[in-house]
RNA sequence: GGUUCGGUAGCUCAGCUGGAUAGAGCGUCAUCCUUCUAAGAUGAGGGCCAUUGGUUCGAAUCCAAUCCGAAUCACCA
């Protein structure tokens, strides 16, 4: 059992055998001690103290002695400072811990196991992908891996907007300025139609202001501007099926679908089951109908249909035009249905930005009603948007980090620095290839993954992504680090340890609270939860590495303690970072 | 205007289910490679935790108000 609830339980018990007073487990506070105190666990006695009517002294030195008589094996001393109780572990507990720990074990005890899909990346075709789309893609990628490290089975999906207004202004572009032009070996497909959607926008834009110029409101202009007209019309055009402009979404969109594959493959994405909104813009229109015979819906004299949610503290809400058309929301009912249908899952868990949560937070609300059974299990993960200093990026106005290009890059300095620093020069060029990417990968995804994921942040593309610090390269570095180490020493650990310096016992305990740190991760879907305690585990390691030698330890009893200490730190790095989608090498 | 989210060091961020003197990284300055990988370590400096009030033995953390910023409130997706 984990030391830290096995003291909350103790605490709870003891507390009932000393006073006859019931205290939950989980109302027991347990707090790693501050460093400048004596002791590795700490209790903070307020809690009770009130309710016992007795001083914070009296109840620590009752309480202290009776954890101390109920583990003695674990609990050596203790100690009062004002209201906290300092235990002091025995230093055999840890010695147990390290010796009997197998990298296999880290992982935390199998909960209740449940099948959870999780829907990312999302892209639209008319555009490539940017960094805000990297964002979302490392935070699915990476939640879905924290959730199996859990034990779950997950399920990956993708809803790829294929149609709908934004493809059409790419087409309409196309058609009206690329004469015939198609993707070359020197452009992607997603950034041959993402061009056509900026050239789009330039016309539209010309074209309002000709129109202004000639007298007419801003207003007006922007919706009769020829080039928007025509991109509507090919919007119906498609909805009817028409043959023309059909072949040329299917062409565009094949084109993008190429461009996004070779990006999703260096990225690491990858799905399950990808869904086309062009084969589910449909869905939904019978639970229109069911919705009204439940009285969930109503309908208005112009025969549109509606929601009220104002019960709800939410506004009034469309489900079907009048026109008798659906709107997105619907879509999204029919398709939260269609996977419920396919996978059966216990939870669905949306990756979409926070512009969204208005969207979801009704969408949700209306599952319910209509008491759809995946309603319950519908979670909307949150993320907020990647900004410049200059404020948010946009795709029709060109100014958007190009994820392509920020990968190329990263992946390009990891080069420089590799090469400056000269440390693998023995590799071939297939390895250093590999090395590379992991390297400019793994200090992307580190620097998406690190911040909490409903926090905006702020991206300044002049400042290139640190390598050192609080970055994934320093991770991966200290990682092939003790591979090196490992490597000269071998990982026998046949001798019984018997002491434990400070710095090996806080390796220790580090190592032990990462199973705890996985469920933190996974209960609050916060992927920045396990980068933080890579990053801590790591640079605790580093100042362990300066302070003691392991291959010229003091003795053979703690150069293979320190070694099998190397052995885990470098197997949980191992785990926290691939289930943050990044690879550690064995050299760098 | 309604709703929601945010404001912590020069910059980027932790800490927020209330607990000891608020922490990292970057940047700045100063040290440490004839010894296991210096993409490293050690130290210095840097803070009215937006403001004001409240609850509490105790508030960056909870509550209220105010100021600032963002998102959203479409027969767009």
């Amino acid at each position: 059992m984990n030391l830290i609830t096995l003291l909350k339980q103790t605490t709870s018990k003891s507390l009932d055998s000393l006073y006859q007073v019931k205290i939950q487990p989980d109302q027991v506070l347990v707090n790693a001690t501050k460093p400048e105190f004596e002791g590795d666990y700490t209790i903070v006695l307020f809690a009770f103290v009130k309710q016992l009517g007795k001083s914070p002294e009296q109840v620590g030195n009752d309480l202290g002695n009776a954890m101390q008589n109920a583990l003695p094996s674990i609990i050596t001393n203790f100690n009062i400072v004002k209201g906290f109780l300092n235990f002091t572990i025995r230093n055999d507990y840890w010695l147990e811990f390290i010796q009997h720990l197998s990298p296999n074990e880290l992982l935390p005890p199998a909960i209740n196991k449940k099948k959870i899909m999780v829907e990312y990346s999302s892209p639209n075709t008319n555009k490539p992908l940017h960094l805000g789309h990297l964002r979302n893609n490392f935070l699915g990628w990476s939640i879905a891996e924290i959730l199996k490290l859990q034990g779950h089975e997950v399920v990956k999906t993708c809803i790829v907007n294929d149609r709908g207004i934004h493809i059409c202004k790419s087409m309409i572009a196309w058609q009206l300025f690329a004469n015939g032009a198609t993707p070359n070996s020197t452009q992607k497909g997603d950034h041959f139609v993402g061009d056509y959607y900026v050239k789009y926008n330039d016309a539209f834009k010309a074209e309002v202001a000709e129109l202004v110029a000639g007298g007419m409101m801003q207003e007006t202009a922007e919706k009769e501007a020829p080039i928007l007209k025509a991109a509507h019309e090919m919007l119906l055009k498609w909805e009817q099926g028409d043959a023309a402009t059909l072949n040329l979404w299917k062409k565009m969109n094949n084109w993008v679908y190429e461009g996004f594959e070779v990006t999703y493959k260096k990225i690491g994405s990858d799905f399950f089951k990808t869904y086309y909104e062009s084969n589910t813009y449909l869905l939904g229109k019978e639970l229109v109908e069911e919705g009204l015979t439940k009285k969930v819906f109503y309908q208005k004299e112009d025969s549109s249909v509606w929601i009220d949610l104002t019960p709800d503290g939410l506004d009034e809400k469309i489900v079907r035009r009048k026109d008798g058309t659906s709107v997105y929301m619907t879509q999204d009912i029919g398709l939260a249905q269609l996977k419920q249908k396919e996978f059966n899952t216990d939870a669905s868990i949306y990756v979409v930005g926070d512009e969204q949560n208005y969207h979801f937070k009704v969408l949700k609300l209306i599952c319910q009603k209509l008491k759809q059974p995946a309603a319950d299990g519908i979670y909307h993960l949150s993320y907020g948007m990647v900004e410049l200093p200059t404020g948010k990026m946009k795709s029709r106005e060109g100014t958007v980090v190009d994820a392509d290009d920020l990968v190329d890059e990263m992946i390009n300095i990891s080069k420089e620095k590799t090469e400056a620093l000269g440390k693998v020069s023995d590799f071939t060029q297939a390895k250093l290839t590999e090395l590379y990417n992991t390297i400019g990968l793994g200090a992307l995804k580190f620097f998406l993954l690190r911040v909490d994921p409903k926090k905006k942040m702020i991206f300044n593309p002049e400042e290139s992504i640190d390598f050192h610090g609080f970055t994934g390269p320093f991770i991966q570095y200290t990682h092939a680090r003790i591979k090196s180490i490992l490597r000269k020493t071998g990982t026998a650990f046949t001798i019984t340890p018997n002491e434990l310096l400070p710095l090996e016992k806080q390796l220790a305990i580090e190592l032990s609270s990462f199973p705890a740190m996985v469920n933190e991760a996974a209960d609050n879907l916060d992927p920045s939860k396990l980068a933080i305690y890579a990053f801590n585990l790591a640079k605790l390691f580093n100042t362990f590495y300066a302070e003691h030698s392991i291959s010229n330890a003091e003795s053979e009893v703690k150069k293979q303690l320190r070694i099998q200490l190397g052995v885990l730190t470098a197997a949980t790095l191992q785990k926290a970072m691939s289930a943050l989608g990044i690879a550690v090498p064995e050299q760098m």
